[in-house]
DNA sequence: GTCTATAAGAAGATAGAC
DNA sequence: GTCTATCTTCTTATAGAC
């Protein structure tokens, strides 16, 4: 990896941990194993390098939501895999999708540092809005619908029905974030969680 | 309101807005309506402002807690008022608990003050993750074990249960703190939960 | 591109008059 | 208790040699 794209990584990493303003650029080159000033020849100033971090992903984010619109699109697609999967390889994918979130470096340095900088900029806030609350609500909610147009699963609220299977799988990424030794414990629950919507919503298989 | 307690008021208003670091000792004494150095006279340091108010926070949720408990540990009388309320009174006291989180000024403040400060300091992340998840968790789940012993709702694992009423009210609450205009959506659909809840644990009357 | 030295400025905190 | 003036420290950023 270059230089300049170290000193994003390692400036992610810090943003992530400790906010924007509590990161000195010091802190930063010492990371890459630079001085300072070095860190200027790549970056015209400290915001620079937080404009780009931001700018890596947008793109990303929205290279990811054109995917899942394409499934979203094709949802039927979706839904078959959802109607032939026993309930086991279900609980599998939930557990895997949400293991994802949780281990994957980019993901979770990026929500760590949406979660401390939200306030301070709107469109961060609307980012992570976007991120972890519209767009897996939008997927979800086409894959549910193919489920009931299909009859494995049964409601006449789709929009409740999808708050309530992704709910949980938000408010345990939460607990996880902020106490990675208590996601053994989560994703039992989240398992259970599966499970027990689908009995719920009646499916049979 | 003393000076000391109104330094405090909108040190926490600051801090909630834009995070410790990003907040100047002038500001929040121009908003009190004094200059920097009067504030100096009321605390030796703005680090001795901020752990003022997140001393004030522990024992205001610890005294709320206290609260949470006696009722939990008395949870029969809960459990009786669920049963006896209709349909619509259940669902308006889930609104009113809602809107208290989102309305109530220390409570909106002091939550998002620690959403932002949560990563830099563990004690902080450990409060959050009491008074967000575990505290409600644990009222919620000694409300509804009673509500299952009594026939009211039918579950044989009333923690999924207990996560699944809980979890959309967080997420929505999420929602409501980063972007206000969402309010009248999510109460709606809030609503809907509710209702759907009781009728999927097959609540009856 | 990296370094050392240093400028420029911001912000927390103190001194001492009133 | 509040003020003005000031000190101190920390941090970003630049200058200029290598």
């Amino acid at each position: 990896m270059d230089t300049k794209q170290r000193i994003l990584d390692e400036a992610l990493t810090l943003f992530s941990e400790k906010g924007y303003a509590n990161v000195f650029v010091g802190e930063i080159a010492d990371r890459v194993g630079i001085k300072a000033p070095s860190l200027y020849k790549h970056f015209k100033s400290k915001q620079a390098i937080f404009d780009a971090i931001i700018e890596e992903m947008h793109r990303r984010f929205l290279e990811q939501a054109k995917l899942l619109n394409i499934q979203g699109n094709n949802p039927k697609a979706d839904a078959e895999i959802y109607k032939r999967l026993s309930e086991e390889e279900l609980v599998g994918l939930g557990i895997n999708l949400f293991l994802y979130q949780l281990h994957d470096d980019y993901t979770r340095r990026t929500r760590k540092m949406l979660t401390i900088e939200q306030f301070h900029h709107k469109d961060l806030a609307d980012t992570y809005m976007r991120q972890y609350m519209d767009d897996p609500m939008f997927y979800f909610m086409s894959l549910l619908n193919q489920a009931v147009d299909q009859g494995v699963l049964q409601t006449d609220n789709v929009e409740v029905m999808t708050l309530q299977f992704y709910a949980p799988f938000y408010l345990l990424m939460t607990v996880c974030d902020r106490d990675p030794e208590r996601e053994p414990e989560s994703i039992r629950i989240l398992k259970e969680h599966i499970l027990q919507f689908n009995k719920l919503y009646g499916r049979t298989v």
